[in-house]
DNA sequence: GATGAATGAGGGTTCATTCAT
DNA sequence: AATGAATGAACCCTCATTCAT
């Protein structure tokens, strides 16, 4: 069987391997063994625990970014419907992919560097390209005093917000049955676009 | 020296323990050590490694809980105060205990059952707070058709994306030099309360 | 029992293992079952393969030289007397400790740093020893024009070859049967101090 | 390529990494990819790792035999200029031979049987060879009562003394900068040839 | 003549846990 | 109330060796 082919096998194996048990926890007898190879193979192509959820974790992230990317590319929609869109292809990739979201949302967070780095490069992606929307969005509104008087730092703080919201909704949506990704979506957009003070005085997304 | 205060020193020395080093990595060996006992104490008193991590969560969440009550008390404040006053003591007990946040937010539910349960418990505690407290603005909100429409499953969604976007916003502010609590509250409120469709019109909160 | 006594039972089983195996082939299990104990406590005691492997032969260099020191205190004696007794004493412990003495001559400088150092370090002492009864003899001859003409290199070189001729009779007499201690000190005497060209001449030592 | 160009190459390479890394730790993958070839093929023409090392031990000792043979041809001098001829080919052949040298003279009396029965050979033919030298010259001494009272075991003796004076000369000649062969030998004349007893009164070697 | 793909076996190291005192 | 001594089990990693092509 061709190295490439194998490769990706136990990639997947690794990564469903340390999503449902952890960093720690797998061992790499069981990868193997799901992978279908012996031991040595494993190494022979990985070189090193370490460096095999390393891979993991990059794999996954591009992934990731991919899906998101992907579905926001229809030109011309209204910011908030962008936005949408984006939730909408997060919400259902992480559904699809529950360890590849758990390798990168729990393992790979909570094991140190340097598997922390490759997240934390794959956020600030997502955290610039929601910072890119909003400043998008605050220019076509002429009305607008745009952002400026929140200052870069704010905006940031509220883009991680709003990311961390967006995980959030995706681990409770994968543990409550039957909530689907564009429901997902649409609990999130109530909630960052429309705005609890507004919640509260009867307006919902979309208007 | 009396049980119960050699038990909360293990119990600190155990939750520095695992908020930096994570559970697998932690080793009771260290833990003893930290604590100043020897290991046969530690299992005498805590019974194993498992039952010791959980009686870190159980510990450390309901101080969490306790915290954001108390910050919370003061009655006869707008839904929206109250939300802040809660935020505001979230984000400055997680400042001010990082590696009991690192344990909770962390550690406990990356490392499976029985774990995550505890942290689930605490979450939903959580999340019933925030849902009690925004269905006690909406029914002060006389011209509301209070969150009727919203259904359950929507108001229990929107609380897990406040708490999401809280955590979210804990993690940054820890690792951002100079985030005080009232700052992040601040950032959160403007994001969750005012709503990004409104930032972009130039409100802000406090409006 | 006693920590003391055990470790010394642990580097008496390494120091078997080591000597006959090597250090590479030595498996921690062996020296573990050897010395009568579990593995762990071998690491607890001695830490790790290399810091036990270095211990054996810190012991062993310093019962070595200690030996040949005993071998030698008897004052007044000439210089080729005193040479012969440090010898007989040499050969005697080789031969009472063969795997130490395969530890410190062959495994521990066939197998690099950090091992090489510790018996570079004993077999200096052993030279300096030698040089020291050299020019205590050279000085103890009116006659001699001192052994000044010969330099500091010639010295060592001379000394570094008669330790090597030692080590290499040491070596000959354990697998030669019924060489005894003094017979091989008394074989590289006749080699070392008459010198070939006058044992051509049928001159022998004791003259 | 021919079969018997290849299989130099690779002794070349195991001899190399047999002596620098040591039997044990050098691996077929090391040797073979300094060879430039794939693994296989080693195992093809030399079978396994003990035939190869053999087969290094074999050749090197051979060698060094040939070199030392090789520099003593020249008939009609004294017999201590024979020897001086032959020490001083000995050196120059382990000074530009390193690797072989370690080899032979460390790594493969380091690893038990069968490797060190090879250099025991060589070692007895040197051996041999030295003492065939020592007759020669007691024959050609008229006043000498010959070495017959030394008995086969003394002269046996002497001769492992010489040859182990020799190899640690070499080593310490290779680890001390600018010792060439000649003064290594001359050094090794005046210890030997001329004994210490002597050396004291001020004798020199040659005369 | 030559190799890419693959593995069984074994070694160093760590750790949660217990027993006797 | 407290500990020094000890271990079974498991994990990461390496290597000599083979097979199909």
């Amino acid at each position: 069987m061709p190295r490439e082919v194998r490769e990706r096998e136990m990639l997947d194996a690794a990564v469903a391997t340390f999503g449902q048990r952890g960093y720690r926890a797998a061992s790499m007898d069981e990868i193997a063994e799901l992978a279908g190879v012996s031991k040595p193979l494993v190494y022979l192509y990985l070189n090193s625990k370490e460096e095999l959820f390393t891979a993991c974790i990059r794999r996954e992230a591009d992934a990731l970014l991919a899906a998101v990317r992907a579905g926001v590319v229809e030109p011309g929609l209204a910011p908030d419907e962008q936005l949408w869109s984006g939730l909408t292809a997060f919400f259902a990739h992480t559904a699809e992919n529950p360890d590849a979201w758990s390798v990168l949302h729990r393992q790979a967070r909570t094991h140190g560097e340097p598997f922390a780095a490759e997240v934390t490069r794959m956020r600030e992606e997502l955290v610039s390209f929601v910072t890119g929307l909003l400043r998008d969005a605050a220019r076509a509104t002429p009305a607008s005093p745009d952002l400026a008087d929140l200052g870069d730092r704010d905006v940031v703080g509220i883009a991680q917000a709003l990311v961390g919201a967006a995980e959030a909704l995706a681990g409770w949506a994968n543990e409550t049955p039957d909530v689907s990704a564009k429901e997902a979506a649409s609990t999130l957009m109530n909630f960052a676009w429309t705005g609890l003070g507004n919640l509260m005085d009867g307006e919902r997304w979309p208007k």
